[in-house]
DNA sequence: ACATGTGAAATCGTTCACAGCT
DNA sequence: AGCTGTGAACGATTTCACATGT
């Protein structure tokens, strides 16, 4: 009945999770799902689901369990994005296109305000629906905007010159695809996302 | 002294990282490092380190710290790597293109064994330095192959399918970059690694 | 002195179990 | 009878603190 002040990371990831998977589901002609429901959704525990929706204070009932549209709503509000998030992104090589391209595809949800390249061939043109611009630039062109996340695609030796960069435009969540972690004052949310050590992990897990 | 018989999953994750940036610290002439040296350069604590370390059974000395070569060679033992790992990729769209891209650059450490699609423009050819078969000869291309990771970058309308086959042919660890949980055997390591959700996590902290 | 290796404590996250509601 | 909401138990992970070695 009463919503938790800080919700943990893992709580928000399993929220977003939630809310897709109920979408999906809506969609359907599914009016209202039970905790146990959801859990087989996204492959948990009926006690996690119910532990999880404790923090968007949404209650359901025993007779319906949890009437998804009002669920999805609140989901919504906890998670503060009624207009989707904005992002900008910095490296256009591979990666960096494929994640524009991702979202470029995307209805309204996710708003790439801009993309940045050291490239001279790629700045000044639009690249996978985006328009390029040069590094140097990224607080000139930020200035003015709210971005809520920064993508960091570029080669390990420009990560933390362009951290500092987004920081400084006043971006205060980063996502890093390099490989060395970079440091950024505690004010800002910082994921370090290297493909090459996720999939090394798997790779050992799947020995044993 | 004694090396754990199970590491777990965050540990695993740092030995890779350490591992990696202490090879580049090596190339740069340094010889040995302390606890807090190491954390420094991770941006974790010394008390962390020290703990990992544990798992790894290399034991420094307060004088000279850690020698970097010998740990780096305990690690590799240790995370079972003496030539690297195997994988398929199945999807080769943006992403799965962005990927193998990376890993064609990569020197041997990794070795993607085969790329699957389900569209015909793209079975037979050789895409990005990798050789792409149709979906349904999954199992009868990777028999006779030790494939330790299983990378999943279809459209969600095919992730279960393409996870069962792969499973079906025999690959224990998967990372599934579509936005739904897929169902696999409890012998089956699975990440679901979905960057729409990372970023909206990212997102959401970044408000506070 | 100062850094390591490691019990023990603290913190964080998940699961259990059950009172209370419908 | 069956489900929700939640205190309490449990398990995992991180941090503390200090005995030990050089």
């Amino acid at each position: 009945v009463s919503v938790q002040a800080s919700i943990p990371d893992k709580t928000v990831e399993r929220l977003i999770l939630y809310r897709s998977l109920l979408k999906h589901t809506a969609e359907k002609g599914t009016r209202s799902l039970f905790s146990h429901q959801i859990a087989d959704l996204v492959g948990g525990t009926a006690a996690q689901v119910r532990r999880d929706l404790m923090a968007v204070g949404y209650t359901g009932n025993p007779r319906e369990g949890y009437k998804i549209e009002d669920l999805v709503a609140c989901i919504d509000k906890m998670l503060n994005a009624p207009e989707g998030f904005t992002m900008a992104l910095v490296g256009v090589g591979n990666l960096g296109r494929a994640i524009l391209n991702h979202f470029a595809g995307l209805s309204g949800q996710t708003k790439v305000l801009a993309a940045f390249d050291i490239d001279s061939n790629k700045v000044g043109r639009v690249i996978c629906g985006c328009r390029c611009h040069h590094i140097s630039e990224i607080k000139q062109v930020l200035t003015g905007y709210t971005v809520n996340l920064g993508v960091i695609t570029v080669p390990v030796t420009e990560a933390q010159t362009v951290a500092d960069r987004l920081v400084e435009a006043g971006v205060r969540g980063l996502v890093n695809f390099t490989p060395v972690p970079v440091k950024v004052p505690s004010s800002v949310y910082m994921e370090h996302m290297e493909l090459a050590t996720v999939f090394e992990k798997v790779a050992f897990f799947s020995r044993h």
